[in-house]
DNA sequence: GTTCCCTGCCAC
DNA sequence: AAACGTGGCAGGGAAC
């Protein structure tokens, strides 16, 4: 059962759209397609969601919105908890590309325009928001002026807009998938507000007690910390370049090569590899690198994450970045704010459980690989994954056959080469004999790179499609009028080519992941202990790696439940499968300890 | 003053 | 000497 929720028609009066006193409606849609309509203040929303899903457990109810962003947030702090969702600007999104790949059979014209920007209900326009009131939490109710804001979709054209895209999953070539798809990029967007909302656990003193022992006290206004400034000494006086400013790579290229130093970049690996280089000089290059290479980390550490990155993020223990669902074309997920898809392992440790709780830290182990052997249907490759690291598995494969691939290492970066589309280099080189242990997966694989060669779009699993490439490419591989324009467009085609390839492993990847973690919010939900809720809550996702934060007295169960959702969710796309899906999982008090 | 690109690093 | 997929982000420095 559907109920969509939006503006009430403006002919009803103050029909805005975000303001809390406007009115909303709630329209259900169940299997006759017949709606009650039901009018409310938004204010009441929340309330009204939390009575229906109190009282409708034994059925499915998708609340279905414009977009989570704006919905969700006002939801949250009213302390209502929706089950499932439609999102349909997430949907558009999805059946729009799809749409746009002939091959696909799916025919599929929006109602609306969707897919804007997000505005919170309940609060002003961002460019409006008063300083120190930027949190979408403690923005206060005010009714929005009507010349600034756009009217929203009123409940009855997003309703149009529900059955135009229900009936294109219906008719599609492959509706269970792609309606799964739609459930599980609804569901994203849900959880993707609520792990902004609870935030992730984030000790400032753990942190600043880092920051201190790598960089020395907190610097009064625009200093350099200590070390930096005795690294950037110690660098002026071994360059000869009194005046250097370390934090220029240009500034620090030049005065390396006036000091006699034969590099052209100051990048890390390029410095680490000159001065490997010649074994005499070992010492003498280290002496400059040395000090460099550690001003860059300190640096680093500094400008990303330091006290000034804490006064900006962190507030009250807690690290809420802002999850973007789907921003990548594949359908992995962006954040931003914060950086919160780049924690570096210097700083995890700040990431620390209070009194009584516990961290439970999740990771699909080798998660492409094995999509990969799922879609390729490559019984080896199965097989290389059972019972163990599939890098292992191959390993073992190759040992017994007296391929090249006999150790763990080579297997890895062989794999990771037919994914990526290396033909160069250590994995480029293993890839024949990579191809010969499986011939099915990398035949796969490179089915995947023709298409994208040719400007082809291709899919992943559950349908969502690969954008296909830009007017100018095509224009670029008809032009034929010199060699070096025959080498750009042979450059972009194996580029593009090299992203169909990844896409269909990566996107697949992405939307098991998401399938993972809606498996495990549900039953983090259902579940109770000695007739109790539980309070466990998903409080960080990356890529292929989860984080749950809740009582220690939780922690065993919440292990299981991240486990046995791995298996559920490759078998809710794929079926029954062979391929197993393990994850390693590490119950701890401080987030440097897992992995 | 703002905007944008470049360099370089971090994560999976 | 970069190569081999997807991202975010800070600081320098030039362009606007």
């Amino acid at each position: 059962m559907y109920i969509v929720l939006g503006p009430a028609d403006a002919s009803t009066g103050e029909n805005l759209g975000g303001a809390v006193d406007a009115l909303w409606e709630a329209i259900t849609l169940n299997d006759t397609g017949s709606g009650t309509h039901r009018t409310f203040p938004l204010g009441k929303i929340a309330d009204f969601v939390q009575t229906v899903e109190k009282h409708n457990t034994h059925r499915t109810i998708r609340w279905t919105w414009a977009d989570a962003r704006m919905v969700m947030p006002m939801l949250l702090q009213a302390g209502a908890s929706p089950s499932s969702c439609h999102d349909l600007r997430l949907v558009q999104r999805l059946l729009v590309t799809a749409a746009s790949r002939a091959q696909n059979g799916i025919s599929f014209t929006p109602v609306l325009e969707l897919g804007k920007e997000a505005q919170p209900a309940g609060t002003l326009p961002a460019r409006r928001q008063i300083e120190g009131q930027e949190s979408l939490f403690d923005a206060p109710p005010i009714t929005a002026s009507r010349d600034e804001q756009e009217p929203a979709p009123t409940a009855s054209l997003l309703l149009e807009e529900l059955q135009a895209q229900l009936t294109t999953i219906k008719s599609a070539p492959y509706p269970g998938r792609l309606g799964l798809l739609a459930a599980t990029e609804s569901q994203g967007g849900i959880i993707a507000a609520e792990m902004k909302h609870y935030g992730m656990p984030w000790n400032r003193a753990i942190h600043e007690k880092i920051l201190e022992h790598q960089l020395g006290a907190r610097p009064a206004g625009y200093q350099r910390p200590y070390k930096l400034e005795q690294l950037a000494a110690r660098l002026r006086q071994e360059l000869g370049a009194p005046n250097l400013n370390p934090d220029s790579p240009h500034e620090v290229l030049r005065a390396l090569q006036s000091a006699g130093f034969s590099v052209t970049s100051t990048r890390k690996w390029e410095l680490t590899e000159w001065a490997n280089s010649a074994p005499h000089l070992r010492e003498s290059r280290w002496q400059v690198v040395r000090p460099l290479l550690e001003y860059k980390r300190l640096a680093r550490l500094y400008t990303a994450n330091g006290w000034a990155w804490l006064d900006a993020w962190v507030t009250d223990n807690r690290f809420h970045p802002a999850y973007e669902v789907a921003s990548a074309a594949t359908g992995r997920w962006g954040a931003h704010g914060g950086g919160a898809m780049q924690i570096p392992k210097d700083v995890r440790a700040a990431v620390h459980a209070e009194e009584g709780m516990l961290l439970t830290v999740a990771d699909a182990a080798q998660i492409e690989p094995r999509i990969l052997a799922v879609m390729s249907g490559d019984r080896a490759l199965a097989v290389a994954g059972r019972d163990t690291d599939l890098y292992l598995g191959i390993a073992e494969i190759g040992k017994r056959t007296g391929s090249a691939l006999a150790d763990r290492s080579h297997a890895k970066i062989a794999l990771l080469a037919a994914m990526y589309g290396a033909t160069t280099g250590e994995g480029g080189q293993l890839m024949p004999h990579l191809k010969k242990l499986f011939p099915q997966a990398i035949g796969f694989t490179e089915k995947a790179a023709e298409i994208g060669l040719r400007g082809g779009q291709v899919t992943t699993f559950l349908g969502r499609t690969s954008p296909a490439p830009s007017h100018a490419w095509f224009e670029a591989q008809r032009d034929r009028s010199s060699a070096e324009k025959e080498r750009a467009a042979a450059t972009a085609a194996r580029s593009h080519s090299r992203f169909t390839r990844n896409f269909v492993i990566q996107g697949t990847a992405a939307e098991w992941a998401v399938i993972w973690m809606a498996q495990i919010r549900r039953r983090l939900r259902t579940e109770r202990r000695f007739g109790h809720r539980l309070q466990s809550r998903l409080v960080y996702f990356l890529h292929d790696e989860i984080m749950i934060y809740g009582p220690q007295n939780e922690a065993a169960l919440c292990a299981t439940i991240v486990r046995e959702s791995a298996q559920a969710a490759a078998e809710l796309i794929f079926g029954p499968t062979d391929v197993e899906f393990p994850v390693t999982v590490v119950t701890t008090d401080d987030y440097s300890q897992a992995k």
